[in-house]
Formats: structure tokens, sequence, C-alpha cells
DNA sequence: ATCTCTGCAAATGTTTTGCATCAGC
DNA sequence: GCTGATGCAAAACATTTGCAGAGAT
């Protein structure tokens, strides 16, 4: 059965809190002060196991280590911005990018990702 | 000034022929077998050295190593096989994500991700 | 008391670097 | 011959795993 920890408390907390995406070694920092002593595996078993119960979703830029967020947020795109490289999650967006931009914020780029089955695959 | 080897031009011949982007591992492999000898650290060197020289691009999906492919190719985007693991350029595109896949290919999912500066950095 | 969770340290996998040697110019 | 490029092995860096001991139930 499951347990409840310092430590575990300590990272639920992190990411409730943060309402963005947060890296492991941001997790660490930020759960580190929270709960003393912590250590770099503990997160990363954690957030392993968060994900195994759909607690916690992946995000995954391209280029960039994978950023963790509370799971069940429904479909959304992501925003990261080029100079504190923090990652905020975007609400109701489709192809009118710019429209969909928190408020202040300053699109540059954009990259669109596509995933399926190749011709070779998709008969075979 | 730049030399001209047998393992750059190896693995110069190894992009150009693929036509698509490459993983160092799928790149060493195949330039391995034009210069044997080759090694991992050649490899990643002369990656490097054909990105700053803007003969190369690379290519970043999200959760994955990069791969590379000859730059100036235009604006475009990428599709990734989910079987093979392949990814393959798309040429066109926009927003009709369908409609640029090339024939026989099957489309999944898509991810799309903003680049930018957040309200912070805007401003500050 | 049991059995999971933790921290540490060692293992892993990938990319980078140091260095003596090799080869293009 | 000079100087940049190479291969190997070791280093760096991020993530994972083994293990003995601490802590939740």
């Amino acid at each position: 059965m499951e347990r409840t920890t310092a430590q575990r408390k300590a990272i639920h907390t992190v990411l409730e809190e943060a309402g963005r995406p947060m890296s492991p070694p941001e997790i660490f920092e930020a759960a580190r002060s929270i709960a003393p002593g912590l250590g770099m595996a503990t997160v990363y078993r954690t957030i392993k196991r968060m994900l195994d119960d759909g607690v916690l979703a992946a995000v995954e830029l391209p280029g960039e280590a994978p950023r963790y967020e509370r799971a069940g947020l429904g479909h959304h795109h992501h925003f990261r911005c080029n100079d504190c490289n923090k990652v905020f999650d975007l609400t109701g967006c489709a192809s009118a990018f710019d429209k969909c931009l928190p408020k202040g914020f300053a699109l540059e780029s954009h990259e669109i990702f596509l995933f399926g089955r190749c011709e070779t695959c998709a008969t075979g």
C-alpha cells in the first residue's frame, strides 16, 4: 500500500502550488526547502510513481528535459519563455496561436510536431 | 583551416543520402560502414562543427534525442513514425495537418509548441 | 513488526573532453 | 613540418538502481 511521507507531501505541494510544468531539478530545489535532506533519487522515483498513478503528466518540449504538471488539465499546449526558460500552460488554443497567449506574452516562434505511422509501418 | 578527411566525407555522404533527420547513433552506424574505425566522438564533433558552419540543422522532437538534417531546407515540420521511430520532413504545411502528409502516412497525434517571452521577461 | 520509502553511492547511458598520434595541406 | 582531426579512454551530466536502514501503518 502507498504511504504518505514528508517527501511525497513536499513534492506534491510544490507541483500543486507552481501551477506550471516543472523539471526534476526545479522540483528538487523547491521541495528540498520543505523537506530538507530530500534526495534526487526520491524526486525521480516519486515522479515516476505519480505518472503511473495518473496524478502527473509529462510535458516534453523539443530539445529539453521533460517537465511535469498535474494531470487532468485537459488538452492544452505550452509556452516556453526564451529568457527565463519557464514553461506555462495555454488554454483553448487551436491554430490562432497569438490569440491564446496570456496578456503581455510575446510570441517569437512555434513548432508543430506530427506523430503517426509512415507508409511502410501503416501498411505492414 | 578546415580539412577534408575520410570521416567527414563519410558523415556528409550519409546525411546527404538519407534525406531525413538522423540521430548521432544512426549516423555513426551508417558512416562506420563507409569509414571503418570511425569513433563516436568524431561523429559528435563533426555534427557540432557542421551546425556551427550552418551546414546542418538540428531537429528536436519532444522527449527524444536530437536528430540532424541538411540546413537550408526552408521552414518545414516533421513527422515521426510511431512504429519505426524514423523522422520525415513535411513540406508546405501550416495548419491543415492531415493535408500535408505524404500518401499512405497515418496521422495519430500532433504537438504544438510556442516559444517567446513571458510577461516578466518581455517587460523587463 | 511489517513492509514501503528513503538516502547514499554505485551503475547506466549519452554526450563531451584530454591527450598522444595521425594525416591533410 | 605545421596544425587541425582522430581514436581511445576518462570525464561530465542526467537518470536509474541496489541496498541497508528509517519510518509509516
